[in-house]
DNA sequence: AGAAGATACTTGACTAATCAACTAATGATC
DNA sequence: GATCATTAGTTGATTAGTCAAGTATCTTCT
């Protein structure tokens, strides 16, 4: 019965769809956890992004991953990924190497910094996740997940068809 | 009774917690969500931010606001939002004017044909946001926002918190 | 009234994101 | 096996975002 975000924003007006108040509210919502995760990671020295390409590079093993396949596993797509690593790469946090089999490859792999960094932030991470999100109980925890995953393949799907129409 | 997110993101390993899940989870379907409503935006000349604020002046009324009473309204917080307004300024889809009675603030008025844009984009916006969210039926809609709402309150408040511990 | 503090921006310097070419390597086809 | 298309990544130019410091104005408190 109540209609926060409206509150929130000081709007006058409710909004005109569900739907629009439905997306309005989840951008909002991501932004604040965004935000709230950044004051845990960005004081060891890198970005929320570079966080996640660490995690992802952790997650691929001893082997690493080429450039793009780090893109295309990103929570926050981004075209400027060879920038981005290039960063990473200054840090000494990743190291990359051109594919021998593919010489269009370049597979990128997490240093022993890296890890170290990332082994900082484990419990940070899970601890910041939890608070945020203490306020749900455990089945309403599972029902947000599933509501969101449920509107993320829906709405990627619409959204290749608009990128892309036959 | 399946991780979405995991197979999506190619993860090897469950996430060590459900509330690190939900984080991710919620992250990647505000930048899907981002990203379409983006490509209905973007194709007019302006970004999301600048229609954020346009919507704010349009809701605003003939008396404007002051520059940071914006920010605060925003959907995505942002420190740069005198530049941002100086980019609408330029493309003439909003006007400034130093309030008289407090010499300190200006107002930031949304011009005829910001109007105009805006209401270009009133029809696909809400035609955007009803088609990503359409999977959910109405009262999966209502739970969503509502699960959102208490996160967003919940972890804002964490947020301030954290940063200005007493 | 004058000083101290708070507000409301603004600016400068720097970092990061975006888009559109561009190169190099590979694969597919005739 | 030359040609065309595709893939993988890089680079350049432009735009946008971030953080710290600065300026002008107002408020409060002697």
């Amino acid at each position: 019965m109540s209609p926060t975000i409206i509150r929130e924003l000081k709007q006058k007006k409710p909004f005109p769809s569900k739907a629009e108040e439905a997306a309005v509210t989840l951008l909002r919502t991501a932004d604040v956890i965004r935000r709230f995760i950044g004051t845990v990671i960005e004081p060891h020295g890198i970005t929320s992004q570079q966080y996640n390409v660490l995690r992802i590079l952790r997650g691929a093993g001893e082997r690493g991953l080429p450039t793009l396949e780090i893109a295309e596993r990103m929570i926050e797509s981004t075209p400027g990924i060879t920038r981005l690593i290039d960063r990473l790469e200054t840090k000494k946090l990743v190291s990359r190497e051109r594919c021998l089999t593919d010489r269009r490859q370049v597979f990128c792999r997490i240093t022993a910094p890296g890890l170290a960094l990332l082994s900082a932030l484990d419990a940070p991470m899970v601890e910041a996740a939890d608070t945020a999100l203490s306020v749900l109980k455990k089945t309403e925890l599972a029902s947000l997940i599933d509501l969101l995953d449920r509107t993320r393949a829906h709405s990627n799907q619409q959204f290749i068809e608009r990128r892309s129409p036959q």
